[in-house]
DNA sequence: ACGATAAACGGGACGCGGCCCGCTTATCTT
DNA sequence: AAGATAAGCGGGCCGCGTCCCGTTTATCGT
């Protein structure tokens, strides 16, 4: 539980050889170093690989690939988050109640991604223009403005945001796909958080 | 406003020459093509040029990137639900009342987003897993637990992933970076937004 | 009609990610 | 201690996406 392995990420094998705990933080080191040095998305495969002095194959073989080393790059940042909701103070802890823990939660998890933006950023190329592009543009206008019209006092803007994701495409299919969640149920559920909102 | 210009892509200039028309319709025949015998994952810039029988570069060229094709592929059906919402019959459509329409709204998006799910996947690779990784599971299980508690009749496990989609990483620095939003809007949105449900 | 000009084309070059296989080396057994 | 065994290692290989530049060709003014 003392170093990246309080939950089981994808090729984090037990019964590591001595050689490869010596790599795997060797690896870790130099890709921090890389990330702090020249940002993010200077970590590549192959740089890093050199940086920490091994073959690209070794990268590969124990992170998977290249989305496998940056989380657990973010795994420390990771844990102490996870601590401060499971077993943390007040308001995010236990021992408040569950409308303040809720409510404290979201500002929580925002500052912890924020702290890790380049990151998090770094795992999803391409994403920078998931939000930009014209359909979603017009879908988002469309949204707001119903929201507007329907509660003239809230963040429409944001409101918005929040009822378009959640009927994401990647959220849905994972939910169907992975869960086997009927697309009705996901449907009641667009239903139900619409009528929860206009009360 | 008849063939994909109801709305400017990225790289969708005017007054395209008339060769260059003719091999933006080849590629993006030759794109669905492909998409319709061996699935969008087929659609890759080399195939898709080599079926139109154009050189790489003028795929580049026309498309910007691998998304840009995509999205061009996308454009049609796009284009019919935009009507669909904007001008369309109830309840969807201006005739009907706000609230029909929003309570509309997201069964019509989860319906086309399903119809195009191979080419909406094709376009974020490597985001399958963006929900089956270890954290996000453990913040959802810990924001559904909340929610059950708080809400007892309420579609808990959908209701947790909307409010985590309302606080998503990439979302929120679009948001920061892209509109200059404060982080303190953002953070009231998430309160607002659990007020709301918890009435 | 024809030449000037800019737009479009082709495909090669480059870098990156993921995979694989022949060699090396830590570990365990007796 | 030493050999057997399997885990680990290295880096080459391939496919893909993107960029670039020398060449071709549509377009437009005269």
């Amino acid at each position: 539980m003392i170093d990246g392995t309080h939950l089981p990420l994808i090729g984090e094998e037990t019964h590591l050889r001595a050689d490869a705990v010596r790599n795997r933080a060797r690896l870790l080191e130099a890709a921090a170093r890389l990330a702090a040095e020249r940002g993010a998305a200077a970590i590549t495969m192959e740089t890093v690989a050199a940086e920490a002095g091994v073959g690209k194959g070794t990268v590969s073989r124990r992170f998977g690939d290249r989305n496998g080393l940056l989380q657990a790059l973010l795994d420390h940042s990771e844990q102490r988050f996870q601590e401060a909701f499971l077993s943390g103070p007040p308001p995010l802890g236990p021992e408040a109640d569950p409308a303040t823990r809720l409510r404290a939660f979201g500002p929580a998890l925002l500052h912890h991604e924020r702290a890790n933006l380049d990151l998090y950023l770094a795992a999803e190329p391409a994403a920078e223009r998931r939000f930009a592009v014209p359909p979603r543009r017009l879908r988002h206008t469309h949204v707001a403005m119903l929201v507007r019209a329907l509660l003239p006092d809230a963040d429409a803007e944001l409101l918005a945001h929040a009822l378009l994701s959640s009927v994401e495409v990647v959220l849905v299919d994972h939910l169907v796909r992975d869960h086997g969640m009927p697309l009705a149920r996901v449907e009641a559920g667009w239903h139900d958080l619409v009528d929860r909102l206009l009360g």
